[in-house]
DNA sequence: GGAATAGTGTCTCTCAGACACTATGAC
DNA sequence: GTCATAGTGTCTGAGAGACACTATTCC
């Protein structure tokens, strides 16, 4: 009675950081070639099967496939959604609980053979449901980035508050006022200032450094 | 290599509705006590294995344990997130992707044998992480309510304005100001008034009745 | 008329957006 | 001093909360 037969469970990991230039706006997101069919050869998310002998549960699976394959330790890491179908996977019933990270630009270091950071204005064909799975955690971190310090999560440990700004406007895509954003996040509390430490500018005022209030995601006040 | 040993594929669903009674307050969850061990006689979520033969995706799944078990078909259902991990089960490594679902009170109907509507207020000992799921679930659909049309598809085709009010009441644990929801709601325009259409009340003046735009979940405007 | 509930007008306070302004570094 | 960027002050308009008020039904 209690035994039919199984999907597939796998978790695939949307990996989203910045690029280090300021000058290239917009997320990136880490791609691996595929070495083995199905989708040899295409550009894929990373991911693999969960290993029940290895993990305690899927964010154990998450965190096994990124810093396998990419040597990565990240520091914030989400659910996004379950993608479970008999289509999505040639081989057949699938699962795949997906997740997505956010990792500071300066922690890209050094990427295996095969893996690259691909802007999310430019993603190539995908193999699997992937191009959907993006689609979706894109939609979550700029839905996230109204209401929410998730963005502070692609800087590194200390940053400015033009930095920050400048971060939320490459994932929101849009640019609001920078007195009022200020005022918001300041009102928010979820940064505070490193005292008596500035940043280094090239040729003009340093800035007060800040870093995050604590390692959680704050979600900002809302009434209806 | 591709073979490894696959964990256990589940769907579970939280279904909410209303009492009918507007005396009572607050939400209330489906439990159905369980016939098979693991858990035997517990209350638990409906829920049931994937079938890989059957079903085309998992909300599939969720949809015919709902038909099957209860009879039900939901206006409203979304995917809530997956519980997936050694533990949770005794018989091993399972995925249990959770679902919740709203129902109107009206469609309440009658309940197979060992199902039983609860107040979420006093819920008791559930089988499995069960417990942690349904705090999940009420998590999101309060964080929606302040958002949101989804209280709405707790009431049934028509509805007055004061029904609604008292509905996000009811979901939020609140009163907001009855003026200002009025006016939040107009403006958001998800609601529509049906021409000429007024509530039957019994000693009172008759309300408007309104139905929803669309059947789909709409979203409130927000800012950073 | 009174009771009860539906629905509006209006004041205040908060906050986002706009934008002019001042502050502080490098040179 | 100039240039560049950091950071503040202040006005305005939209909207939430509070609450007094009017409207429409049944009795």
């Amino acid at each position: 009675m209690s035994e039919h037969p199984r999907p597939i469970a796998t978790v695939d990991v949307v990996l989203f950081t910045l690029a280090e230039a300021d000058g290239d706006a917009g997320l990136r997101v880490l791609l691996v070639e595929r070495r083995r069919e199905p989708f040899r050869g295409r550009p894929a998310l990373p991911g693999g099967y969960v290993h029940v002998d290895e993990d305690a549960d899927t964010a154990d699976t998450a965190r096994r496939v990124l810093a396998g394959k990419l040597g990565v330790r990240v520091p914030y890491l989400e659910q996004l959604y379950s993608f479970g179908s008999r289509d999505r996977d040639p081989r057949g019933w699938s699962i795949s609980v997906a997740y997505f990270a956010m990792l500071p630009a300066t922690a890209g270091a050094a990427l295996p053979v095969g893996a690259r950071w691909q802007p999310v204005a430019t993603l190539p064909v995908l193999a699997f449901d992937h191009a959907g799975i993006v689609e979706r955690a894109l939609m979550r971190v700029r839905d996230k980035a109204t209401y929410s310090s998730l963005p502070a999560f692609l800087l590194g440990e200390t940053f400015t508050l033009p930095q920050l700004y400048d971060v939320y406007c490459r994932v929101l895509g849009s640019r609001p006022d920078p007195a009022s954003f200020r005022r918001k996040i300041e009102a928010q509390g979820f940064i505070v200032p490193v005292s008596g430490a500035f940043s280094q500018n090239r040729s003009s005022r340093p800035a007060q450094l800040y870093r995050l209030a604590d390692a959680q995601l704050r979600a900002f006040d809302r009434t209806i």
